[in-house]
RNA sequence: GGGAUCUUAGCUCAGCUGGGAGAGCAUCUGCCUUACAAGCAGAGGGUCAUAGGUUCGAGCCCUAUAGGUCCCACCA
């Protein structure tokens, strides 16, 4: 017995059944299965302190719509879940909750710490999952996975070593980005630059004579946005080629504070343009300075510690922090009579992505991954078009990327996180890389080896989660199965840190693409145009959305209205809007089963069909050609508002109400039964090309449909038939609307309401015209609001000033007696002969033009003559009435 | 400094390889017509930022200009 559906569509309840529904019965699970092709899409995974923002829900959606869609297409469809350790990001969060506990990260010690995170992990990883699939993402759940569970740990482990023994990762003294609070190192990417209001200070070195005396007269004069780091200076440096200061080179200047004398050196990375062109070269605390340094053999003097706190090189200053020093120099610089002047500046300051605190650039020992052949690949892969992205402008920044790329910072001083397998020999010093923890030294066979302190930067991970999630370093089947994958769906702004390093990682280690297309997404912004953010308070809850109005019109709201690529503000309204349309697919669904009712529709397509049904059937064809293609093309929103534009308009408002006398006249059986095979055909059609975008309301209404247990998810995708292109009966029936519009549009404009009928006149001189009408007249009356319609071939007997809707080959005349003001239909009749003149006019002037006529593709000139056919038709008639009233 | 991108109806945005300007919301008018008032029928509203160019034909291609957004690099 067919359920009584509800009269408005109410996500609440349902979405939560159904998708129990489908993981139950194991419908997001896939296994290799030689005889289908696989379709793979591996999840960016969410952090696991993540909560579930408007991000995660495009880029979920996007995903499942296209997983959605390829399992239904036939294809073995998988999608790779898990999650990401996230160190930095997990580790600052739990800091957090320590210190709210009034413990310290180092009371606890490595253990401790990482026990608590693993907790944290259990208690919060899940989280961010279940909020997932209220969204309705059908993510094989079974494969779950993690960056840091055992299989990622090896792939992790394995990767390094093989690198490190390929010599492309490497120990070195270079200068990283450091964060005085969060204690670690960073790589290049995740520096945000930022502008702010500084100062620039002039500053004078005097020049040491030629007998070692410390000149009086004689300065160098720079200016420097950090005066502290003068304490670490080893050189000043001008321009080989600067005439003003070439003799220059080779003397001392002595270092004041310090007392130290410091070289002249000359570097062409000095601008003779900027300032006096004279620099101060820091070598420890410059990324700039220490290219210098390296070139000319300078010392590296540390003055900072960590905490960016003075240290002992720092003399009298030590101790100080960073800002506070820098006022003390410039006092006691401003006492010698060393500053010459202080001038307002702003300049980018680099700020750790993750905190806000202004990085330190530091000399330390850290591993880097080698980048120079490593990146190759990778780049070729997208030149060749091996790879694709989506939009394609992504290639630009992408190639930016890939030709200013520098060695890869991986250590990060941090405990939550893949610990670095290199052990350390405390009596010879030997390092050791290593797959397995080591116990001896393999130079000198000492005992007492300690593991290096560091973990891997959280991204390092990440780089090889295409593979390791299948399985990697084993030769799994699922691995030579599903890999490489196929669309990797994300956001522009990890393209550094994540989309380049998967695909270098593919090909170093696989041998191969990671996958073949990336589609980019922007991001949601607020109805202001705002990025959501936490300190703004400004961001919308996905889930209170999915409350409010479910998850199906979220879905389509994230998805409709936004090129890829793009940002794209939220809007209530535009949730709204969906959450109707919801409710009118649900409701013409209603509408379908209601008439169904007791009734026996056979499954085969029913050998008599109305021009109306067929008229449908050709208009569904052609969405199914086009939405199929458009997301084949990524094109995911063009394609949904197709699918949205035929439901709503072509069969709901047309199509269902063309229908209706035929269903309530209760008249001819075949004619009946066409219209409900029809009905419930193209309803079934429609629903599974929406199913991919709002996946819940389609099932609930496919599995009352069907009254049976099936499931929408897995049934099969329509496809384009040739025997449902029916252009004459689409001809046809288009020309009736147009005649309904025509006759809807002047009762509107004369205030007749639609329970006062009329009569209704066709006159056509064609006969096949007139047998056009004839066949839809039933549904032409109730569309038109008629009591009767009369179709003949001549205006006899037709009232004088009846008004009249005038097409390509026929006139409609409705006799309005005591209604019409002749001098408003003349008055109607003159701006429609306008408008005809002006189509006529444009038609003229082209099919005139000896250069369209000569260069333009026959067929569009062949559709500027129909056009001037019509229109010459229409004048004629329109014409023809204005001298009937004229008389 | 280099680059990307945007400028289309009152608002927010679509517009696929160049061939007669679209949607949602908002506004106005008329309808509680037994699928749906979260609805139906209709209407108004745009020299597609500006100036040139290519073309038979430009919202779409090219150049310049103005304004907005973003990315990268960074000169101390």
């Amino acid at each position: 017995m067919r359920k009584e559906l509800a009269k408005t569509y109410d996500p609440k309840g349902i979405e939560d059944r159904l998708y129990q529904k489908w993981t139950d019965k194991k419908y997001f699970h896939a296994e290799v299965d030689r005889r289908k092709k696989p379709f793979t899409i591996v999840i960016p995974p969410p952090n696991i302190t993540g909560q579930l923002h408007m991000g995660h829900a495009l880029d979920e959606t996007m995903q499942d719509i296209l997983i959605r869609f390829k399992r239904m297409q036939g294809y073995n469809a998988l999608w790779q879940p898990g999650t990401d350790h996230a160190s930095i990001a997990t580790e600052v969060k739990i800091i957090e909750k320590l210190k709210e506990e009034g413990v310290e990260k180092q009371e606890l010690g490595r253990e401790g710490f990482l026990e608590r995170a693993w907790e944290w992990k259990r208690e919060y990883g899940g989280r961010i999952v279940n909020q997932l699939k209220k969204l309705g993402s059908s993510c094989d759940w079974d494969r779950e996975r993690f960056t840091m569970d055992e299989g990622c740990n090896r792939a992790v482990t394995e990767v390094f070593c093989k690198m490190h023994e390929k010599g492309w990762i490497y120990k070195g003294s270079r200068i990283v980005n450091w964060c005085p609070v969060c204690n670690t190192s960073i790589s290049d990417a995740e520096v945000e630059y930022e502008e702010q209001a500084g100062h620039l200070w002039h500053m004078k070195y005097p020049l040491i004579e030629e007998d070692g005396s410390v000149s009086t007269t004689q300065f160098l004069e720079f200016a420097t946005t950090r005066p502290e780091t003068m304490l670490g200076d080893t050189a000043v440096a001008v321009n080989p080629e600067d005439k003003r200061y070439q003799a220059l080179i080779g003397r001392k200047v002595m270092l004041p504070i310090v007392n130290r004398e410091i070289p002249v050196v000359g570097d062409s990375y000095v601008d003779m343009e900027f300032g006096t062109g004279v620099v101060k070269i820091t070598p420890a605390h410059d990324p700039n300075d220490f290219e210098v340094g390296r070139r000319h053999n300078l010392p590296e003097i540390t003055v900072l510690n960590d905490d960016a706190t003075v240290n002992e090189n720092g003399g009298k200053y030590q101790g100080l922090d960073r800002y506070e020093a820098r006022r003390q120099i410039v006092e006691e610089i401003d006492r010698m009579g060393l500053l010459v002047k202080i001038e307002d500046y702003t300049h980018n300051v680099g700020t750790h992505d993750r905190c806000g605190t202004t990085i330190e650039p530091m000399v330390k020992k850290q591993w880097f991954v080698k980048m120079d052949e490593l990146i190759k690949p990778a780049v070729e892969a997208v030149k060749k078009g091996e790879i694709r992205l989506v939009p394609e402008r992504m290639e630009k920044i992408y190639f930016n990327w890939t030709d200013h790329i520098r060695d890869w910072c991986i250590s990060r001083q941090l405990w939550w996180g893949h610990r670095i397998p290199a052990y350390y020999c405390g009596d010879c010093g030997e390092i050791t890389v290593a797959r397995q923890p080591v116990a001896k030294c393999p130079k000198c066979g000492g005992v007492h080896l300690t593991q290096d302190e560091d973990t891997l930067d959280t991204w390092f991970s990440s780089a090889l989660w295409p593979f390791s999630t299948l399985g990697w370093p084993e030769q799994t089947e699922d691995l030579q199965y599903f890999y490489p994958t196929d669309v990797l769906v994300t956001g522009y702004d990890i393209i550094f840190f994540w989309v380049i390093r998967m695909i270098f990682s593919g090909y170093e280690q696989m041998g191969e693409k990671p996958f073949h297309t990336v589609l980019f997404h922007g991001l949601v912004r607020d109805a202001q145009g705002r990025k959501m953010s936490k300190s703004l308070g400004n961001g919308i809850d996905p889930l209170e959305i999915i409350g409010q109005y479910g998850a199906d019109a979220l879905r389509l709201t994230l998805i409709t209205g936004n090129a890829p690529g793009n940002d794209m503000r939220f809007y209530y309204e535009r949730v709204e809007a969906n959450r109707n349309f919801a409710n009118k697919v649900w409701n013409a669904s209603r509408f379908i089963m209601m008439n169904m009712e007791g009734k026996q529709i056979d499954g085969g397509q029913p050998a008599y069909l109305e021009p109306a049904d067929k008229w449908i059937l050709s208009r569904l064809n052609t969405l199914i050609r086009e939405a199929t293609d458009n997301m084949e093309r990524y094109e995911l929103g063009i394609a949904v508002q197709k699918v949205y534009d035929f439901i709503w308009d072509e069969f709901c408002d047309w199509y269902i109400e063309m229908v209706k006398p035929r269903l309530y006249a209760g008249g001819d059986a075949d004619s009946q039964n066409a219209a409900l095979w029809t009905l419930r055909n193209v309803l079934l059609q429609a629903l599974k090309l929406l199913h991919p975008y709002m996946p819940f309301v389609t099932e609930e209404i496919f599995c009352n449909l069907q009254d049976e247990e099936e499931s929408i998810m897995i049934s099969s995708w329509p496809v384009y038939r040739e025997e449902w292109n029916f252009a004459e009966e689409e001809k046809d029936i288009e020309r009736i609307k147009e005649a309904v519009r025509g006759i809807r549009n002047i009762r509107s404009e004369m205030n007749v309401a639609p329970s006062r009928k009329a009569n209704v006149y066709v006159v056509s001189e064609k006969e096949e015209i007139r047998r056009t009408f004839t066949e839809g007249s039933l549904f032409f009356a109730s569309l038109a609001y008629a009591s009767q319609v009369t179709i003949q071939g001549d205006r006899n007997g037709i009232d004088a000033d009846a008004v009249s809707v005038v097409l390509a080959d026929a006139t409609i005349y409705i006799p309005f007696a005591e209604l019409v003001d002749i001098r408003q239909e003349i008055e109607r009749l003159e701006k429609e002969k306008k408008r005809l003149s002006g189509e006529l006019a444009r038609s003229h002037n082209m099919l005139t033009n000896e250069r369209f006529l000569s260069k333009a593709p026959a067929a569009k000139i062949a559709e500027e003559q129909e056009k001037q056919k019509k229109y010459t038709q229409m004048m004629e008639q329109v014409e023809n009435r204005l001298q009937q009233f004229q008389k």
